[in-house]
Formats: structure tokens, sequence, C-alpha cells
DNA sequence: CACCATGTTCCTTG
DNA sequence: CCAAGGAACATGGT
């Protein structure tokens, strides 16, 4: 589910409830998804405790807890590829890969991920190496532009790079360089003052637009055929899946042009563009 | 069986 | 020390 759009959407649901819930119990089903921490000391930093907000930095879910002398205040999530957050109610079935259980009285909390490149731990220090949020004022044109020059990377690999902007995942890369008119294949050091001020505006837009879509969407985060808002939603509502405008899409036509999607792979990843409209 | 997948971290190489 | 590339992590879907 994990690209800072679907984080943020997670994180306005679960804010207002868990937000003065005290914790009653701890399960840790699957010790690896609270890596570093020790399971033992994740039970004791984390019953009896109350929440107090839950915040979003990047990809990263941020749980602030009420103080307790000589505990930690701060709960770090990640959802890796699979992860799920959510409160199950009464009646609701507890999913098979279940990781970690918070009891809360009248719900629960329910971290699970099937494929366990996820975490829920009381480790901070992977916060201290992200970039800017994309809307913070230190984000400018002028420093994303002189980080850029620093290396001659396709750009596209470049903008999964977390410390030159926090966020930005696979997909959206994708269609933030479309929506930029800007080919994945540029050398980032090589991007003109106005290409850059392009791609600056479209990673704003493009996410902004996301977290739009996402908030408007009638999601069943408890899963069912869901996970990733962008591939659908509840089950009952019958929402059609967001298309993408280029990722997903090779050798269908360009919503703009017709051409057909390209797809390549960069550093590991897929990439998908429309080869007339992204010049470069 | 093969290949693909929204992410991050670690190791190796130059 | 740095940049860049690739593997690893672990599981499920097609």
């Amino acid at each position: 589910m994990p690209e800072l759009p679907e984080v943020e959407v997670l994180v306005r649901h679960l804010d207002p409830k868990l937000r003065g819930r005290q914790i009653f119990s701890v399960k840790v089903l699957r010790p690896d998804l609270v890596r570093p921490t020790f399971p033992d000391l994740f039970r004791a930093a984390l019953m009896g405790r109350v929440f107090s907000a839950v915040r979003r930095r990047a990809k990263y879910l941020l749980f602030d807890l009420e103080p307790v002398v000589g505990q930690p205040d701060l709960l770090v999530g990640h959802l890796g590829m699979t992860g799920r957050m959510f409160i199950r109610n009464s009646g609701q079935p507890v999913p098979r890969h279940a990781g970690v259980i918070l009891g809360l009285g009248h719900a629960e909390f329910i971290f699970e991920d099937p494929r366990r490149f996820g975490r829920l731990n009381l480790s901070t220090s992977v916060l201290s190496e992200l970039g800017p949020e994309p809307w913070d004022d230190e984000f400018t044109v002028e420093r994303f532009g002189a980080n850029l020059k620093k290396s001659r990377q396709a750009i596209k690999v470049r903008l999964l790079d977390q410390r030159l902007v926090a966020g930005v995942g696979n997909i959206y890369a994708s269609e933030i360089l479309f929506q930029a008119g800007l080919s994945p294949r540029l050398s980032a050091c090589r991007l003109s003052r106005s290409q850059v001020g392009h791609l600056h505006r479209e990673i704003r837009s493009v996410l902004e637009a996301a977290i739009r879509r996402g908030l408007s969407l009638p999601l069943n985060f408890a899963g069912g055929v869901d996970g990733l808002f962008y591939h659908g939603s509840s089950l009952e509502s019958r929402v059609e899946p967001v298309e993408f405008q280029v990722y997903g899409r090779a050798r269908k036509p360009c919503f703009r042009c017709e051409s057909p999607i390209r797809q390549l792979n960069q550093g590991g990843r897929s990439t998908f563009y429309c080869p007339r409209c992204q010049t470069g």
C-alpha cells in the first residue's frame, strides 16, 4: 500500500481512531515485524501507553505516545510493499499474516504484512537520513536542482532516493515524469533549469492529487480485494480501480497522444513512459 | 516452473 | 570516503 499518498491517507484515517486510546495488550506474532526492537522490549515499552497522535514522515507512520519517564515516546511504522495497518472491531476476522496486535479495549490495532518487509518498532534512526517533505520550505527548486547536479544517474532512479525528496516511490516516479514531460532516462545532472522547475512542480502536484483522490475513495483498510487505494477499494463499493497515466500501461495508448506506452527496467525496477510526450 | 510486485538495506566494485 | 549497481529480504499473484 505504500507510497507517500497512501501513507498520508492511512494516517488521516488512523489518527482520530487512535488519539487518546490506551494500549491494554500487546501481541507480537511475527518478531520479524518489530526488528530490530526485541519483542519483549516492544511489549514492555507499549503496555499501558496512550496514543496522542498519528503523523506521517515520508513513507513512515509516526505514532506519538503520551510521555512516560524512561520510555520512548515514538512508535515508528513502515508498510514495506504489502503491509497494512487498521482498526479491527469485534466480529471482523484476524488476518492470516497479522504480525502485531495492540488491544485497545473496544477494538484492536492490527499490523499485518504477508511479505514481511514492513516494520513497527521503537527505532527512530531511519528518520534522520530522510530528505525534505515535498511541501517543506526547504524543498526549493534551487536546492533540488543543486542536488540533482551531483549525480549522473537517470532521473527516474534519482527520484527514488529518499534523501533528495522523501516519499516518491516507483509508481509515482513514473507518473511525475510523465506529467513533467521528461524522459525517465535523462541524466539527473543534465536537466535544464526549466526541466528541474517542471519536475519540482509535478512532484508536489502529482502527490497532492493522489492524496485527494485517496481521501475521496471508500477505502477498506482491513483488506478484501484492496490494499492499495490506487488498485481499487472495498469489494462492497465496487469502485473501479484507478488507472494511472503511464504506470502499468505498457503497450496501451498514451492518454495524451495515443502512442504506445513503453516499459523499461532501471535499477531493477520497472519504469513506464510515453516516448512521444516525454522528451530527452 | 517462470516471472513479476507499491521498499529499504547491505555488500561489492570501481 | 563516494557513486553506482546488484542482491537480499519473503511471499503471493499471474
